[in-house]
DNA sequence: AAGTGGTCTAGACCACCTC
DNA sequence: AGGTGGTCTAGACCACTTG
């Protein structure tokens, strides 16, 4: 005896999308309107129209007004990043997190980091070289230049204690946040702090963040050189 | 005199969104309920609701049935990268693209791709190395390994016309895709194609897709030393 | 100008989870 | 067990864009 329950979005999602894998509908085709996939399901439109956009926020799909919803001519492979705090990310692998300063100095901003921030001006920074472990070995090595103009209350806060990285994502929200990941060979220093060999090739991420206009921080953590980024599953 | 509008799940969902930049709501503290809210602002329950969702779908808030919305104790960063077809990428950023390949032949599978696929008997592959240059400067150097059995059809292609990547992604949707992101140096051959200095640190892209439990292909594509990935904006 | 998706509403019921 | 978010519906109107 069949459960005829209603239709959910997810089913209508997963009918659509499963002719999209069967090539029943190919990269380009046109898919049929809203309303007449609603009546030919038996649901109603908004429930079609749920499913629609959730695979157009995959990337499957475009919508356009007057003009439809076809299949995307050139699908994207899209990949979605959680950058968590690193004690959270450490100890999500099981393994006990510690942190230390390795150098932390108040300065005034090198080019290449008001860059940045595209902004001149920034005022004092606070830089902090900071190593992230894992059950003691090295793990992620983070320079950071935090905008005292902005934050000013760091300066009361012991940074050994809570790391800078958990205080900010704890204290301060920001608008917006500009990511970039790329590689780069480890210098003479970070190669003796990540205990390795001379040179080798590091993950790099790079964060920087606002809050409104006003700069907040700019991060530079780098992996140890087993590190592979995965995105959220 | 004011248009006075009625409200959309955006100025709603900018409402929120202000008031934890705010500090109004700190992380971990409790909204109010939908329904109390769309009294409060004068809209429908639906309306709240799809503003708070996607809050949620940008992990700024948590909801749980009868547990209310909160906002999230330990935000992460959120980065969705789009990988595109390789000449679209090229192209986008306004060179003109070409590619070549540089090894084709068929093969069985070494133990660690089929590692990546998770799957014994995986039958004959085609490996194929190419190389994807901007304005005649390598940018790509791609590693390829299509299982025969799952895209048989391949075999009369020429790839040298289409590249591989470009026929699979119009050819064969994919259910299932594992990314991950990492540093590598080069070896001396990657460094020749690449036109670099030996043993760079070279930004790898690994991509592994399935349809259904069937395996199509295993790729590592490994970008010029100067390479930065960044989410879409 | 007309047709498509986008949004809003009010009401109803459901599913899940916490209190 | 009760209260919260999750979903569905039918109908209405809006906004965009293309034929």
């Amino acid at each position: 005896m069949n459960k005829d329950r209603r239709l959910g979005w997810k089913d209508v999602q997963n009918h659509i999308h499963t002719h999209i894998q069967n090539c029943t509908y190919r990269p380009g085709d046109q898919l049929p309107r809203d309303e007449d996939l609603a009546k030919e399901l038996g649901c109603g439109r908004s429930t079609v129209h749920r499913a629609m956009r959730s695979l157009a926020d995959l990337g499957l799909v475009e919508r356009r007004r007057r003009g439809g919803t076809t299949v995307k001519i050139d699908p994207v492979t899209r990949a979605t990043i959680d950058i968590a705090i690193t004690r959270l990310e450490i100890e999500a692998r099981g393994y006990l997190y510690t942190h230390h300063i390795v150098q932390q100095k108040t300065i005034l901003p090198h080019p290449s980091i008001a860059a940045r921030f595209n902004a001149t001006n920034l005022g004092q920074l606070l830089y902090i070289r900071s190593l992230h472990l894992a059950d003691g070995r090295p793990y992620v090595c983070e320079d950071r230049w935090i905008v005292l103009d902005t934050v000013p209350e760091i300066k009361g806060v012991d940074l050994e204690q809570i790391s800078a990285n958990e205080w900010l994502v704890r204290n301060r929200p920001y608008s917006r946040c500009d990511v970039q990941i790329y590689a780069t060979p480890a210098t003479v220093e970070e190669a003796e702090l990540m205990q390795t060999n001379g040179r080798e090739a590091l993950l790099a991420l790079e964060r920087t963040t606002w809050i409104g206009e006003a700069p907040i921080t700019h991060v530079r953590a780098i992996h140890t050189p087993a590190y592979r980024l995965k995105p959220r599953g």
